[in-house]
RNA sequence: GCGUCCGUAGCUCAGUUCGGAUAGAGCAGCGGCCUCCUAAGCCGCAGGCCGGAGGUUCAAAUCCUCCCGGACGCGCCA
């Protein structure tokens, strides 16, 4: 199925063919503003006056004749400085949206022809539940998992458990200490201590007493966090293909055997004794420890297996979604992967920032070691998870995202995602009514204005879900969906559609709404937000 | 100091990849619309030096340089 926009793409790049001076020009298909009529306008004439060395409406022209030829075009104009303006003929956009009702779904191409794509996201540490900022990674990276998805690619979603190093040490040792307390022994935990109220519940849960070892005490507690975070995603419909534990995957002969294999390049010294890295020479501000004075391998050691373990698995990309804070952490993997060998152009790493909380406009400050934190189960008892996982991809990933939960509940009634399910409710709701009975009538051929403008607004959204996972934002695709809603909910507004005084009418009016009904579905499913046929 | 990101309407933000026509939404404010498929909706009004200054060009919120303001990072932590 050929969308709208391809096909004057396709035109556009015949065009460019035949002047090699401006093959590289990007086409600029967009829309034009709204107080021109056409569907999407061409400004590939303009970028061309220089290298054609001819007028831009010259150009213009010229194009304008062979987009005439295509018969799916209803008029092409000149405009402006030198705009090719394109409008559909109504026939070509009903074809499109019969074939789509006829299928019950939107047909995506599929550039990911089985491509696979790991993506490892959330793996956040074991000593805390989930808070709102693990939230927003979440979304953010099983969105994207979608969207692979959709256009063919073999997706998996990884979680990787950093239960290793001295945080899991110090979250035993704050156990140890609450279960001391719980025995009313007056101990207090330090600043370095998990000093959050949940741990008190984890040891009276699990039995822990104060004469247990701490290893026992690391390994329940543990077990206890890391179930607690795989349960908060679930609720919040995020499932994981493989879970990967630090401890299995990068044991100390692992390690071991990492650093024979960086010596052998030439790449390990020792200083003080600790074992580096010397990333300096492969792009990183400066060497990097690998194996501590005291013996211990560092994060990054472990981490370099790791990833080393994720090239072995194989996969055609693999992306790694981070918290902003780690930003400075990107160079010293790559550094640390190329010396390893590894084709590090097929790593990418994503960053999203963090989320600010507010309660009534006052800043949360947000510390898992204080106990400080709204939870990821907090806010999704006081918001919803449709709201929530809508709500989180209401602004881009690379832009701190502030969050005020009072503002958030109490205006959950016109929170945006009720604005788009609503819209589904809506077409739902039509369709109730007709309940089949047009189904024998011969709909109009035709479309008014306010119905082409809608058509063909919902038949860019597969194209414009090809550029959306291009540049890795899926916070558009809430946008797009507020839009379209915006759009349907005016038509709905000017145009009965049920009327049996005028069946052709009533007809073509059906086949848009099961049409659109189709796109929202699709929608809504790519957030995994529930798309209800009542509200 | 160096690095990453952010700065657009009173507030929260799209739009910056890939430069296009008069910069868009939501919320808050003001005024209208339910004998009719759900008013969780629609229509209208008002609201802007796109942080600042230069530069590139037919054209800059978008690209380049510098500056200002904010968040985060710069460990033998993870």
């Amino acid at each position: 199925m050929q969308y709208p926009t391809q096909i004057i793409k396709t035109v556009v790049n015949n065009f460019k063919n035949q002047y090699p001076e401006i093959e590289q020009i990007p086409a600029g298909i967009e829309p034009p503003p709204e107080t021109e009529t056409g569907d999407l306008a061409v400004a590939l004439p303009m970028r061309a006056a220089g290298a054609l060395q001819r007028s831009p409406r010259e150009i213009a022209t010229e194009l304008s004749e062979m987009l005439k030829q295509r018969s799916e075009l209803k008029s092409v104009e000149v405009a402006g400085p030198g705009f090719v303006n394109c409008t559909f003929t109504d026939s070509f956009l009903l074809k499109s949206v019969a074939k789509i009702i006829e299928q019950q779904t939107v047909e995506f191409p599929e550039p990911g022809s089985n491509k696979r794509v790991l993506i490892e996201f959330v793996s956040a540490n074991p000593t805390g539940p989930l808070h709102v900022g693990h939230g927003r990674g979440a979304i953010y990276g099983d969105v994207l998992a979608r969207l692979f998805e959709v256009f063919g690619y073999q997706v998996e979603r990884e979680y990787y458990v950093n239960d290793g190093g001295s945080q899991i040490e110090r979250l035993a040792e704050s156990m140890l200490l609450r279960s001391r307390q719980a025995e009313g022994e007056a101990v207090e935990l330090s600043e370095d201590h998990y000093r959050g109220d949940y741990l008190k519940e984890i040891v009276a849960d699990s039995g822990i007493s104060p004469g247990d070892s701490i290893e026992t005490v690391a390994r329940r507690g543990k077990e206890e966090i890391i179930a607690w975070i795989f349960s908060t995603l679930e609720r919040f419909r995020i499932n994981f293909d493989n879970t990967v534990y630090e401890s299995e995957v990068a044991p100390p002969e692992a390690v071991g055997e990492l650093v024979k294999r960086l010596e052998a390049e030439g790449l390990v010294r020792r200083e003080d004794g600790a074992t580096y890295l010397s990333t300096s020479k492969l792009g990183d501000d400066k060497d990097r420890v690998l194996i501590r004075s005291n013996g211990e391998p560092t994060y990054f050691a472990n981490d370099l297996v790791y990833h080393l373990d994720k090239y072995n698995r194989g996969a055609d990309q693999f992306i790694d979604i981070w918290g902003h804070d780690h930003h400075g952490y990107q160079q010293r993997l790559r550094s640390g992967l190329q010396a390893l060998g590894c084709a590090t152009e097929r790593l990418e790493i994503e960053l999203y920032q963090l989320v600010d909380l507010y309660r009534g406009g006052e800043p949360l400050q947000m510390s898992t070691r204080r106990g400080e934190f709204v939870t990821l189960d907090e806010l999704i008892d006081e918001v919803g998870v449709d709201a929530v996982r809508f709500n989180f991809l209401t602004k881009n990933h690379n832009s701190p995202l502030d969050f005020d939960i009072e503002v958030a509940t109490s205006q959950s009634e016109d929170n945006p995602v009720y604005y788009v399910q609503y819209a589904h409710t809506r077409l739902a709701g039509i369709l109730r009514k007709a309940d089949g009975q047009f189904d024998d009538v011969e709909p109009e051929d035709s479309l008014s204005e306010a119905g082409h403008r809608l058509v063909f607004k919902a038949l860019g959204f597969v194209p414009f879900l090809q550029q959306t996972l291009a540049g890795r934002e899926p916070h558009r695709i809430t946008f797009w969906l507020r839009e379209l809603a915006r759009h349907f909910h005016t038509y709905y507004t000017a145009h009965r559609v049920v009327d049996p005084s005028a069946p052709a009418i009533s007809a073509r009016r059906l086949e848009l709404v099961k049409f659109l009904k189709i796109i929202f579905k699709t929608g809504l499913d790519l957030l995994d937000v529930n798309a209800p046929e009542r509200m």
